[in-house]
DNA sequence: TTGCAACTGGGTCAAATGTCCCAGTCATGG
DNA sequence: CCATGACTGGGACATTTGACCCAGTTGCAA
């Protein structure tokens, strides 16, 4: 194995467990199936990481943070140019994570089980809220550059109301993992863009 | 251990192993753990199942069943006939269905859980689609009661306003399952069921 | 009552898994 | 060039876990 810092091999044990978990799942993310994964030896595991857990620990703050970049809402301004409306603008966000989902389910799957397993421990569980936070946070971005590019004003506060987007995009991404029904997923996003563009009106 | 038929043996081990996937999680479900709280021992484990596999397959199936009853429909009644609203109508069965979740978070998180492990098999995928056709099928019925009682006809097929609502009510659950925010909750909820209303007209 | 099949308890086995040790290797500063 | 410390590889070990065997026991049908 070639050499490396540890803190490139921390990285690079991290990027071999997400991609170990979002083919295979938590559970066969042995150190093991790890190290393979990345082509190292046990050894370089527990130089690296004191324990799988810290690992899977570390593993959900990196996750989260590279989540941020995927929904990037660069193309928001053109289309509000092109005359869309407030819930054309949510709508056509919500499809574009869906396409997200769609071009790497597996990815979104694992998030969900880092999600449950961090819910399943006290000293975890705020992980898990932190991530939902960073999720709130994103949305909230987005939600206020499409308030201000149709001129219209949220009549909740903004993060209450990316809350509820966070939820219906779970929502969504939940019961299309299991049907894979793509039509029923168009409706899931179009009716919670007519429920989220209600909470603005006119500025 | 007294004695029992191997079905009743069966049923006791999977209401056992309910009990320890809620309260520890899938992983922790151990053969030994299960026949620990339904205080067996070993032998009577695989002698009423051939494998952990074979009971963790039945117990999916099972907790669907039984989901059906946890959301009966018979208040809808009462309520239309106080005059509420279809939104009403459906955001107060949104309710109550947090209320149920707020009553046993765990047992939902189980259930997420058991969905989850069942989609990381080609084999198992199945029993998640049949898991979600089910709450679809009571979602039906509520809807469709809930539109005769008011009114109201929906403009969607009534399969396919079910699978938007049993998308919200997965987002609920897991976004409060998360933040335990029951407040944000009631938002969703109010704003799914403003969604779902609006698919309805006067019949 | 008695024979038998259903059933049980305790122990055992092999595999998987998390953790760790130690002898060796390699890059780099002096 | 070489000493030193960072780093690696190959094992080893204890524990957990799923599976299952076998000698016994018990309910029940005849």
């Amino acid at each position: 194995m070639a050499r490396m810092s540890a803190g490139e091999r921390r990285a690079a044990l991290i990027e071999a467990a997400l991609r170990v978990v979002s083919r295979e799942g938590l559970a066969q993310a042995t150190t093991r199936a790890i190290v393979a994964e990345a082509g190292m030896s046990l050894a370089s595991f527990h130089y690296a990481f004191a324990s799988r857990d810290e690992l899977v620990d570390e593993l959900i703050g990196t996750v989260v943070a590279r989540e941020r970049k995927a929904v990037g809402a660069e193309e928001l301004a053109e289309a509000a140019a092109a005359g869309a409306s407030l819930a054309e603008l949510v709508e056509a966000g919500l499809l574009r994570y869906f396409e997200h989902l769609r071009a790497d389910p597996e990815h979104e799957q694992a998030m969900l089980e880092l999600t449950q397993y961090a819910l399943r421990s006290p000293e975890r569980h705020p992980l898990a809220i932190a991530q939902y936070a960073s999720y709130v946070e994103l949305v909230v971005e987005a939600l206020v550059a499409a308030a201000e590019l149709t001129g219209a004003r949220w009549r909740l506060p903004v993060e209450h109301v990316a809350r509820v987007l966070v939820a219906f995009s779970d929502g969504l991404t939940l019961t299309w993992l299991v049907d894979r029904d793509d039509a029923a997923a168009a409706r899931v996003a179009a009716a919670a863009a007519d429920a989220v563009s209600r909470m603005a009106e006119p500025a």
